[in-house]
DNA sequence: CAATGATCCTGTCCGC
DNA sequence: TGCGGACAGGATCATT
């Protein structure tokens, strides 16, 4: 599932193999893949990439002419660069030509996955509200305590919302919350300063490392180059039987969601 | 307004 | 072997 560091590594893998080369067809093989904002400026071929950006788990793409490709890739969807055709072609659901025959399969088992083209001016319309970038330098306790504020929510749930903070899914929060020391159920209003601080730092943490190894790859996550990340491999709770202190870790769900924490190392 | 639940969707896994 | 059901979960919408 990708989070903040698997959409960055995409990001980055997108950039690298993209290389200058200008967009000049995008196909949609679902209905429902591709949306089209009535106001993009025309004509929208052929257009290079002129900025790489990433915004929560949002990836956009600028394009010359000042319109947009706005990527969300929610639970299942890859982008994956390829020479050739064949691969895994039941579920591909978009593509994305760039001059030069290089082509980036948009492969979504599950079809929740969205690709917008929009003006850059109407970004914001295709974006829900969403919280500061927790590796930006200007990401500290106060954030946290602005979006808990009024909330009696398990931090658990808090932090995946995406108004409080933008990129947090299941397994970061999990793995952030054990390092933390802090139980996914306690609520946010019984935070101290000081655990507002450590979730803040296990953030940063978790994120950079993370990005570092390319992402975890619990599931359908791959690189740009279908390649797994490697994060996977030092998950401390996600789906995990012991922490690393040898402790039972317990499986609740919240939200809908599972949870997995020990309760002898989290309070 | 906060919080929860259903929804979208398909592949996988489990029990019978 | 196959079938039904639970599960996976990001974001949105509806409901409490």
């Amino acid at each position: 599932m990708p989070e903040l560091p698997e959409v960055e590594t995409v990001l980055r893998g997108l950039k690298r193999t993209i290389n200058g080369q200008p967009l000049c067809q995008l196909d949609s093989l679902y209905n429902g893949t591709v949306i089209y904002d009535p106001e993009i400026v025309q004509p929208l071929f052929p257009a290079h990439v002129t900025e790489f950006c990433r915004r929560g788990k949002y990836i956009i793409l600028h394009l010359e002419r000042g319109n947009a490709l706005v990527i969300h890739l929610r639970m299942t969807g890859k982008l994956i660069y390829t020479e050739n055709e064949n691969e895994d072609a039941k579920h591909i659901r978009a593509l994305l030509t760039f001059t030069g025959c290089a082509r980036i399969i948009f492969n979504d088992i599950r079809t929740f996955g969205k690709i917008i083209v929009t003006p850059e001016s109407r970004i914001d319309a295709y974006l829900p509200e969403l919280g500061p970038e927790p590796l930006d330098r200007s990401f500290s306790y106060k954030c946290l305590q602005k979006g808990f504020a009024g909330k009696k929510a398990p931090v658990k749930n808090a932090l995946l919302d995406q108004s409080v903070v933008a990129g947090l899914g299941n397994i970061y929060v999990c793995e952030i919350l054990y390092r933390a020391g802090i139980s996914p159920e306690t609520s946010v209003a019984d935070l101290s300063v000081s655990q507002l601080k450590d979730i803040v730092n296990h953030i940063r943490q978790v994120l950079t490392e993370a990005i570092a190894m390319n992402g975890t790859s619990v599931s359908d996550f791959r690189q740009i180059d279908d390649k797994t990340g490697q994060f996977q491999n030092f998950l401390q709770v996600y789906q995990k039987e012991k922490c690393p202190q040898g402790h039972e870790i317990k499986r609740i769900k919240q939200a809908g969601r599972s949870s997995f924490y020990c309760p002898v190392c989290q309070k």
